[in-house]
RNA sequence: GCGGGUGUGGCGGAAUUGGCAGACGCGCUAGAUUUAGGAUCUAGUGUCUCUUGACGUGGGGGUUCAAGUCCCUCCACCCGCACCA
């Protein structure tokens, strides 16, 4: 006889709701454990397969702890502003508010039938402006420090849609939707000054236990390199550029100079033989995005200005060239190029057939670049010396000389804040007509975004919000007239704290307590897919820093504990996707298996973090396995079955079970699902062979149990006899002296090769092994004739004869 | 090109500090049972060899009494970044 879920499923997500089992108590005594997932942007494709399995893995820690006796914080939210639905409303006029409403329905009833532990008391929606006053609040506090500013920033236009495009909505210069042209048009948009944190961003990821490969993108993106600003004059011009540069010890090999094409510089110098050509590659470069400007560049393309820089290490004339190699965002946007030593400039040196002059020796520089480390030559006071100290004396040299500065420079940028969207949140900020601005005060937030009879593109490339009344201010005091930002944030914005509120949920005064906050940060885990392993975790880390500095937040760093849970493949181990006709629907599943069977089967898949592709066939062992437990406790009656009897007495099973207990403590410690499950296999296998199960195993079984399949936990909990639900019972314990026999047996290896194997009592000498493995009569025959050299004991596990 | 990772049966995957390779599940084989089942139970299942045994963790080499695990080298695949001076 099998269970029926849907009945069993239904009756405990209700007695849930119903007692609000999994209600949080922020100032319990016990001590804290926060368990996060990343939530879900409430999509109208609903649920996917890929969602419920970092879901179960962080419900499955968050039940086990409470058993444990912690005080669990485990909430689910909707970060649900965002680009689909906005493009829905353009396309159907309908409102994107209620297209989300409808959405997040169907994505919160999905995840409850999944029976997920969330304090449903504090789910969270970034759209509900009792949520996005404070994410408002926090930009007026950004702006107030100085560190959320504007900035004329080339953004992707497209003239036929007229409206702004996302670089994820340009394909090959062209919009996504239509095959529009799309052009960089640049326009007055909103900065977070993200580059103030970098350095704390990157020293403070050696303090937090996360993937390696996560910190080392952060640390890639980050990108920080330290080197030297060298200044140089131009020749016949009261102009200078800096240029900088990690190898400041290859000055002496500077022998050309080379701006980004947009450099400001270039208009004044280029001479007028040289400007037509200038003109005509700018004009080339202008129409490349940056994608085709660095995916496409194999080959050097650049022009000559005509203008020479001064090398100021030896005052030679170094020609001046744009190319699209260099970029005006990087550095100062130009650079001095050491052919010799580098391998793009060695390239374009070739091209454009320029000086190459070796610095380093020990390579061939009429070859190729020699970019390894070596004796400096041709470089004056350098001779000889190698990389490291060469960069300390020509830094020392240039301080000196007033013709450089050390200097570390990063790769990250200032995060682009704005979008020119209506369904984001107000960037709260009033342009008056004076010309000045200022933020919208703290009293008045939030600033709730208006309802549009009609979500369109304003077609002038700002937000839908510039055509409405709501742009329109005035200063009540003053009578001064402004216009309110039409630009709202980007969907980072809401995920960036969203963990904070969550503590808190509906806090009217300020954005959490901050004695709650003391509580229970920083989060002990963090789980979710690794698509977000640079933005969004780096973006709310900044947040969380600021925040920290202006002492809202108790802790440096949000998330101590970070895991990426890997992708559930289709059948054929390829993506799933509609195309491809292999997307598996988590409702079929739970209607034909049950959600039990498939928060199961997607811990017992695989370790949590690799990329396993979905099987049926797996599926429906899954369900084999539970059908198999309910069988042995239950009988066809209904009722407890006759072999689960009351003891106290020593039986076969006990070393199993106190086996299980310790790995599957262990394992679902450590995330280690897919082996503690096995162990719960190994156990249940166990007890079909015995005759009689004492009821006490089968109690701590179920409640090892009850964090994967809750439901069928819950209902075999009730049927053995207890009451209440068994979320906050004991989590059962091991006797470790239970663990091992007084007979263990002792493989017996010649050469490293298993010849035998013989039972001996657990604590015997290994003198006494030693002699009990070489009496045995088959090693006697196998090392008949043979000179014993070396006998290992290893006590507990083996015996090595080393004979020949 | 740079950085990170992964290679183990027919398949998904297990294997503390080097110590019985293949736990557990899927599939497969045989038997039992059932009116029937794609149900259930029991046993078997790395490869070759009818036995003894030999071989086996991507390939090659090394260290060791002993290597999936440590070292060198090569190959394949996946992910991220990609003219960042």
């Amino acid at each position: 006889m099998s269970f029926n879920h849907q009945e069993i499923e239904k009756k405990w997500q209700d007695y849930w709701a119903e007692h609000q089992t999994f209600k949080t108590n922020t100032f319990s005594d016990k001590e804290k454990v926060y368990a996060l997932d990343m939530f879900p942007y409430p999509s109208g494709a609903g649920l996917h397969v890929g969602h419920p399995e970092g879901y179960t893995a962080t419900d499955i820690f968050s039940r086990m702890k409470r058993m444990q006796g912690y005080e669990v914080l485990h909430p689910m939210g909707w970060d649900a502003f965002g680009l689909p639905a906005e493009q829905y409303a353009i396309d159907t006029g309908n409102s994107p508010a209620e297209f989300t409403e409808h959405n997040i329905a169907t994505f919160k009833r999905q995840i409850k039938e999944l029976g997920f532990s969330y304090d449903w008391n504090r789910e969270i929606n970034t759209t509900d402006p009792n949520y996005y006053k404070w994410t408002q609040w926090i930009f007026t506090k950004l702006y107030e420090k100085g560190l959320a500013y504007m900035d004329e920033v080339p953004v992707n236009w497209c003239p036929a849609l007229g409206t702004v495009l996302a670089n994820e909505e340009v394909i090959d210069g062209k919009s996504e939707r239509g095959g529009h042209p799309v052009v960089r048009k640049p326009m007055k948009q909103w900065m977070l000054k993200i580059t103030d944190y970098a350095d704390r961003l990157l020293d403070d990821l050696e303090e937090l236990d996360w993937p390696e490969s996560i910190k080392d993108m952060q640390r890639n993106w980050i990108g920080r390199s330290e080197g030297a600003e060298i200044t140089f004059n131009i020749d016949g011009y009261d102009e200078q550029f800096t240029a900088f540069t990690t190898r400041p010890d290859t000055l002496f090999g500077a022998t050309y100079a080379v701006f980004a094409p947009e450099h400001p510089l270039v208009e004044k110098i280029v001479t007028s033989e040289q400007r037509d050509a200038v003109n005509a590659y700018r004009k080339k470069i202008e129409t490349k995005s940056d994608l085709e400007r660095t995916d496409l560049a194999k080959e050097k393309t650049g022009a000559f200005t005509g203008a020479y820089a001064i090398n100021p290490a030896n005052q030679e004339k170094m020609p001046i060239w744009i190319a699209d190699y260099v970029l005006m965002g990087y550095g100062s946007g130009a650079i001095m190029a050491v052919p010799a030593h580098d391998e793009r400039d060695y390239a374009f040196a070739q091209t454009f057939d320029l000086p190459i002059k070796e610095v380093v020796a020990g390579g061939n520089v009429d070859r190729e670049a020699f970019t390894e480390d070596g004796a400096h030559v041709n470089s004056d006071f350098l001779n000889g010396l190698m990389k490291d100290e060469a960069i300390g004396q020509m830094i020392e040299w240039l301080e000196d000389t007033g013709k450089g500065t050390g200097k570390v420079t990063y790769r990250l940028r200032d995060w682009l804040f704005s979008r020119q969207r209506y369904w984001g949140e107000p960037i709260p900020i009033i342009h008056w007509e004076d010309g000045s601005m200022t933020a919208v005060p703290e009293e008045n937030l939030p600033l709730e975004l208006p309802e549009l009879d009609e979500v369109k593109p304003s077609g002038t490339g700002e937000s839908p919000l510039a055509n409405s009344d709501w742009v329109h201010v005035t200063d009540p005091k003053t009578g001064m007239k402004g216009r309110r930002e039409t630009n709202t944030m980007p969907q980072w914005a809401g995920s960036c704290w969203y963990f904070l509120r969550f503590i808190d949920p509906n806090n009217p005064d300020q954005l959490a307590d901050p004695k709650a906050l003391k509580e229970w940060l920083p989060i002990d885990i963090y789980i979710g897919g690794a698509e977000h392993a640079v933005l969004h975790l780096l973006y709310a880390r900044f947040w969380h820093k600021f925040l920290y500095d202006v002492g809202v937040v108790p802790t440096k760093e949000p998330f101590m504990k970070l895991f990426n849970q890997g992708m559930i493949l289709g059948e054929g181990n390829e993506k799933m996707s509609k195309s491809k006709g292999n997307v598996v629907n988590p409702d079929d599943i739970v209607s034909s298996h049950g959600a039990d069977t498939l928060r199961l089967y997607e811990m017992f898949m695989g370790p949590l973090d690799a990329a396993v592709a979905w099987s049926t066939k797996g599926l429906d062992g899954s369900r084999r396995f539970l059908d198999r437990v309910w069988r042995l406790v239950v009988n066809e009656q209904g009722v407890v079955s006759e072999k689960i009897v009351d003891t106290s007495e020593a039986t076969p099973l006990e070393k199993v079970y106190h086996e299980t207990v310790k790995k599957v403590t262990g394992d679902f410690e450590h995330l280690h699902f897919n082996t503690g499950i096995s162990q719960l296999m190994v156990f249940i296998n166990e007890s079909y062979k015995a005759d009689k199960i004492p009821k006490a195993y089968i109690d701590g079984f179920v409640k090892m149990l009850s964090p994967v399949a809750p439901h069928l936990s819950e209902e075999m909990w009730e049927l053995l006899g207890h009451e209440d639900t068994i979320t906050y019972e004991k989590w059962p314990e091991y006797d470790e002296s239970k663990l091992v026999e007084d007979e263990v047996e002792i493989v017996i290896q010649i050469m490293g090769k298993v010849r035998t194997k013989i039972h001996v009592a657990k604590d015997i000498s290994k003198e006494e092994l030693e002699q009990k493995a070489m009496e045995n009569e088959r090693i006697q025959e196998l090392i008949k004739g043979k000179t014993v050299r070396k006998v290992i004991v290893v006590p507990g596990k083996l015996v090595n004869i080393v004979a020949n």
